[in-house]
DNA sequence: CGGGTAGCTTACTGAGAGTAGGAAAGGAAG
DNA sequence: CTTCCTTTCCTACTCTCAGTAAGCTACCCG
């Protein structure tokens, strides 16, 4: 076996999704705390400081993986929402929790460790995923508001965060104990909780 | 200035308070991450052995201060809920999110830092923090499943998580953003979403 | 006034984040 | 093919910080 060139030159695009992928991977393997840019490095086969080039510092590296996997949540979600719009708020509701327990169960640790658990880290890298996150429930307000064109913007973002948290928090559950419910029944399940809460907030929306 | 006697002697158990104390704060302040065990002792005014003697760890630390804290929160929504519990239900819930609301009102950051964003780490330490966040849920999984025992643990499980995930998205968004709105409103809001949702499970409880 | 022990310290080791400074692959131009 | 330049990449460090070894000393009890 001719093993192989020994070192090849990779354009830095290209690098930089495989040093994510190894990342993203370990993250989830050992924690955020536990891994070490070397192990990160020597799973890529690349050395240290090329991480430090591309992604400034390990706070960094977890920063671009949170911002890659909500990026596909994102995007999922929307696909999900957009497609079940047609046939009216509830059903919205429904796909959009499906989408995510959906997405949840795909990705597993990856999942819990980069989207809820992760950081710990005040100052600057907090800020930036809290304003990741931030999306998500910008996404939702967008939804409950031309939903609800009545309702207190306290109330709207009450529901929105509240609706996030429940959905972080079963998905958590579901991960750990996970009996065997699938993504659609407990979106179902979920919505039952707070669909009439919806409903409610809507009838008695002049408070 | 008699600059007092130099060194005092501090039985155990009220040094392990002033370190704690002295933790809280800094972990608050700093995120566990940036938080180094040299600067917890400067604070307390002991030296770094001392930590690791009483806490054997940083994880060890950071896994007593959640404990504290967490327990202190426990016993005030208990307080809280009790005595709403001749009131009925609806009573109860509102009681134990303000109780809730208020709690994270008062520990500011130091609940942030030590009931949500914390965790951070795999392993033992994971399971430990998870362990104590889940008397909360089982807490909760009692009196939901008390009002209805005809639902499945399913529901229960998910009406309980989903709770508990509301109540802390909720209670960062109003750390963060926290427009005017006080434990009390917020907690009527919370509950008025979330309780038809249980109303609705009750009606339809046998599927 | 010895001893015993609980509380305490100084002074280290080792792991791992982050960096300095340079090598060399590969393409473009002569 | 040779020279030059850019981009990718590496070896070999420094420095901070979690965690430890090896005792010292204040205080209590006889």
């Amino acid at each position: 076996m001719t093993d192989a060139p020994r070192r090849k030159r990779v354009p830095r695009a290209e690098r930089e999704q495989q040093i994510l992928a190894a990342a993203e991977e370990v993250f989830a393997e050992r924690g955020f705390q536990n891994t070490s840019m070397d192990e990160v490095s020597l799973r890529v086969g690349v050395s240290k400081p090329m991480l430090y080039e591309y992604f400034t510092s390990k706070e960094g590296l977890l920063l671009a993986c949170v911002a890659r996997i909500r990026a596909d949540l994102h995007s999922a979600t929307i696909d999900a929402v957009s497609a079940a719009e047609p046939d009216g708020p509830r059903a919205v509701l429904e796909a959009g929790l499906e989408a995510y327990f959906d997405f949840a169960d795909r990705h597993g640790r990856a999942w819990a460790v980069l989207l809820n658990e992760s950081v710990i880290v005040a100052g600057p890298a907090e800020e930036a995923i809290e304003a990741i996150r931030g999306q998500q429930t910008q996404l939702l307000e967008d939804v409950i508001g031309r939903w609800l064109p009545a309702a207190s913007p306290a109330r709207v973002s009450i529901l929105a965060h509240g609706l996030v948290g429940a959905g972080e928090r079963v998905a958590r559950w579901r991960l750990r104990d996970g009996s065997g419910i699938g993504p659609h029944e407990t979106a179902v399940l979920l919505a039952d909780a707070f669909w009439p809460g919806f409903a409610e907030v809507e009838a008695t929306a002049k408070r």
